[in-house]
DNA sequence: TTACGTGCAAAAAATTTGCAGTTTC
DNA sequence: GAAACTGCAAATTTTTTGCACGTAA
């Protein structure tokens, strides 16, 4: 699974699979996500119910990153920061809690929509 | 509605609700949360899928807080952090993104849980 | 009146499950 | 052969919608 391309959802995935093998079924993709999950390498995402209820999925990379998603045109964007890196630090230590994964989410207006 | 107690989803608001007027709508629940998220009065979380799809519910105070999801026990902590609203105010001004709403959920495990 | 909020019933969207047949080791 | 994976169909869960009615400004 290709899932280069970031912030698919899962029928979006579906689609994409089949594309390769067009016998591939919802139940093995949402089975596959669960796995993909479960072990790590994938965080799930709902971008702030921008587009609906359900959830966005993408690789997880060596560097968490933060969404932001704009809620008038929909854009969305990321950003990495050492500030986030260290506040799941501090939360490892102040609060003695292991993470193991970790989402923020930002709902907001981007530059350009805030100028209208 | 008191939504004083948190972390609600919207089928135990329903219940909570009918409680005190027994003709009230699952629809009614949606379209008040709706218009609540909408004002930005109450936050939405999904305590990172450990109890299943929902969402859960709580009013919005002055001070966004963490969200920590123990994956072994359940337990949600929550947590308050100068380097979260740090973190915050470094998007609005690096990204000039403005922030209307956000939330960082983190899994991982207690200090409990990591014991055992 | 005109807009709004509601219950009701039905639909839609998102996800999960049981089962039987294959493949894999 | 046991364990794991799959497609298929059906079920569950979660959320939304259309509509008719009542209410409030």
């Amino acid at each position: 699974m290709e899932m280069a391309k970031k912030h698919l959802d899962a029928a979006q995935l579906l689609r994409k699979a089949q594309r390769l093998d067009a016998s591939v079924d919802r139940s093995t993709v949402y089975r596959t996500l669960q796995l993909l999950k479960r072990q790590g390498l994938i965080d799930e995402l709902d971008l702030m119910h921008i587009h609906g209820e359900g959830h966005y999925y993408e690789r997880k990379l060596n560097r968490d990153h933060i969404h932001m998603a704009c809620l008038r045109c929909g854009k969305i964007s990321e950003f990495v920061s050492d500030v986030f890196e260290k506040l799941k630090r501090q939360v490892e230590s102040d609060c003695r809690f292991r993470i193991v994964v970790s989402r923020l989410e930002i709902g907001g207006y981007c530059n350009a929509c805030q100028k209208r």
